[in-house]
DNA sequence: GCGTCCAGGTCTACC
DNA sequence: GGTAGACCTGGACGC
């Protein structure tokens, strides 16, 4: 039997833009039915939770397979849910350092700006992992992978995504062979290792006191993270003064500001620095802008 | 059917 | 600190 929850959210914030802000949505275990505009995610606490969440009037509707699910659980899913949707950022100094670019005023109107994050960082991490140097279909394949052959079931026959010790039980030739991550499953196996012994805390990055720099070198240290994939989850933390430049960025920006011709990483740079420590978030948006607008 | 290229890059060795 | 070459996979493309 299922449940129905409600959570208050704030004024300014777009359901839609922020499940279709980046690719996160349709990597398992989210999923985007953009018809209707309903986000599923299988949660993790002591037993994996299966949800449809939906926007309802500004308020969001959740639908939980559970219906036994407890105070403390629902408390936890509930805590979650403002986290991966960031219901407590607080974009208004991102809008305002807008305003001197007409051109993107749109993204203030539409309360675009919130990226869609995982309930962990150890999954953004592995998640990040999965998209280098490699095509987007291989990505949702490895992650596919992940979930659906080490993420534990929920009550409706949908799967988590993997706990770091579960990740950790299983050989770097599992995920050579199962996964199909190539040279990446040393990496993932390593580092299941290191977060389900404690050696490396992948959580504390929300809330670090390390300048972003000194964060950025210590994300750099887990193996497979490189400059891209390290400011691609300082973003997810909130931390949005590199650009985390990809093929897909490079790409965008050659069509739309550059003529479809190539130009150095420094140019490209150079063009968003005005956005200071927003310049990250001002390119993701600028270069999505079509998405859904 | 087969070969090549490359995609939401990173690592290592070497200079 | 900068750079060349290697690295898995699988879809797209040309032949």
């Amino acid at each position: 039997m299922p449940k129905t929850l409600f959570l208050e959210t704030p004024e300014n914030f777009s359901f839609r833009q922020t499940i279709y802000s980046h690719g996160w949505s349709e990597l398992l275990p989210f999923e985007i039915d953009d018809k209707n505009w309903r986000l599923s995610y299988v949660f993790t606490d002591k037993k994996p939770v299966s949800t449809v969440i939906s926007d309802s009037s500004g308020n969001l509707k959740i639908e939980v397979s559970d219906a036994k699910i407890n105070a403390k659980s629902e408390e936890k899913l509930l805590r979650d849910i403002r986290h991966i949707l960031r219901l407590d950022d607080d974009l208004s100094g991102f809008y305002k350092n807008l305003k001197s670019e007409k051109r993107l005023k749109w993204i203030a109107e539409k309360l675009a700006g919130r990226l869609l994050r995982s309930p962990t960082v150890f999954e953004d991490l592995v998640k990040t992992i999965c998209t280098t140097n490699c095509s987007w279909s291989l990505t949702k394949k490895m992650v596919a992978n992940m979930v659906e052959k080490l993420g534990e079931e929920a009550n409706d026959g949908k799967r988590a995504f993997p706990t770091a010790e579960a990740m950790a039980n299983v050989s770097a030739e599992f995920y050579r062979a199962e996964i199909r991550a190539g040279y990446r499953s040393p990496y993932f196996a390593e580092l299941a290792e290191k977060v389900a012994s404690g050696k490396i805390n992948p959580e504390s990055w929300l809330n670090s006191d390390l300048t972003t720099k000194e964060l950025k070198k210590e994300m750099k240290s887990v193996k497979g993270v490189g400059d891209y994939a390290a400011e691609n989850l300082l973003k997810l933390v909130g931390r949005y003064d590199g650009l985390a430049l990809d093929s897909f960025l490079r790409s965008q920006f050659y069509k739309k500001h550059n003529g479809e011709k190539a130009c150095t990483d420094r140019e490209i740079d150079a063009f968003y620095e005005k956005f200071g420590s927003w310049r990250g978030l001002a390119i993701w948006c600028d270069m999505t802008e079509r998405w859904i607008n």
